[in-house]
DNA sequence: ACCTGAACACCGTTCAAGT
DNA sequence: ACCTGAACACCGTTCAAGT
């Protein structure tokens, strides 16, 4: 499973093949589904190994008496890991069931909401409305566009972007986005992430009375 | 493009080859290279198809003077357009670059909110914090698990689970899951969407000031 | 118990060739 | 201008066969 996970760490998601997974641990392709019954095995394997290095990045924080900071502490360890491995958001999208480690770190999501005082009910809600964001990644929509301009027609776009899209190339324009420091997708940077698990800690905080 | 938009909704996303929809086009399947460069293209397509359904989705909404009941109403007209399309937001995320349409909605959304008094900068967080849900979906991270309980095992089963990990077990215990109607995937019905995207409307209002 | 070779049914895509 | 057949380089997977 590590082999997995060093495999996709290096080449890429799409380089993990039951083929190339075979070459990397010396074996013939077919050899793997002796220990494995097919491909998603091996992906729900991977993502098993994230969730343990998770688990373990989350274990080694240290007693948080404030519900809020606890579960912002959590997230973000969980965020730390992540970055280490790109590929992993999208298998974790990916799974159908719920692993037994994904399970150990939600329970530690609810224990944290439900000693801080929250209800079942509203634990249930605020689950729902942290979504993915809860493992520490949100998935950007859009990836940066390489296809920047070419010089000579780069203006006459724009001009015409700003035409039909006034609002969004205005915005463009005045938010500096040359920020380099871009992580999991497009301007996902750690502020934009942390700007919306603060919205929503506040807001459930609120909601709690 | 409505060929595959037809294709995906009918049999699924998987059954969108080049060679299925060559055959819905009565064709074979390398004439689609004379139209279109390739897959990447056709998912585009198919995007934008479900894109502008959005816009005139959109568009018949009539005016609405509070910033935030219009958004609300943008985002819900959105997702009743993609809860036609389930496999469409799946696309939408793994698209690499942004398109008209899609800009487009983006633009009307951004418009809201600078014609509701906010400033660029914060706009741009709020664009972050809403993440995909403000094109109308959020992406549950687990589907429901069919294998249920098979009778027998399914209380040693339980109880193992309630030791491992108590909390999850109570909330599950405690919040009813047997509401059927069920939308694009786990619990993501209209009222967890809502209880979302109205949790970070109000935050963002409060952070207007 | 563990591994292999050959084969199957699929992909997306290229390319020379047809009308 | 538009379409096709044959072929290529890949997938995941099955299965009988090897040690």
């Amino acid at each position: 499973m590590t082999a997995a996970v060093n495999l996709a760490d290096r080449d890429g998601l799409d380089s993990l093949t039951m083929r190339n997974l075979a070459q990397e641990l010396g074996v013939e392709a077919m050899s793997l589904y002796y220990h494995v019954p097919g491909k998603e095995a091996v992906l729900d394997g991977a993502v098993e190994s994230v969730m343990v290095e998770i688990n373990d990045a989350v274990g080694e924080i240290g007693a948080v008496s404030d519900w809020k900071e606890a579960l912002r502490a959590r997230i973000l360890a969980a965020r730390r890991v992540l970055l280490i491995h790109p590929w992993a958001s999208r298998v974790i999208e990916s799974r159908t069931a719920i692993s037994p480690e994904t399970m150990r770190y939600y329970d530690g999501v609810i224990q944290i909401l439900r000693t801080g005082g929250f209800d079942y009910d509203l634990i249930h809600h605020a689950m729902h409305a942290l979504g993915s964001r809860a493992l520490g990644f949100s998935q950007e929509l859009f990836e940066p566009d390489d296809t920047d301009g070419e010089g000579d027609e780069s203006t006459d776009m724009l001009e015409a972007m700003a035409a039909e899209f006034p609002y969004l190339t205005e915005m463009v324009a005045e938010v500096s986005h040359d920020d380099p420091d871009t992580t999991l997708g497009w301007c996902d940077d750690q502020t934009e992430f942390v700007f919306g698990i603060d919205l929503l800690l506040d807001g459930l905080e609120r909601l709690k009375g």
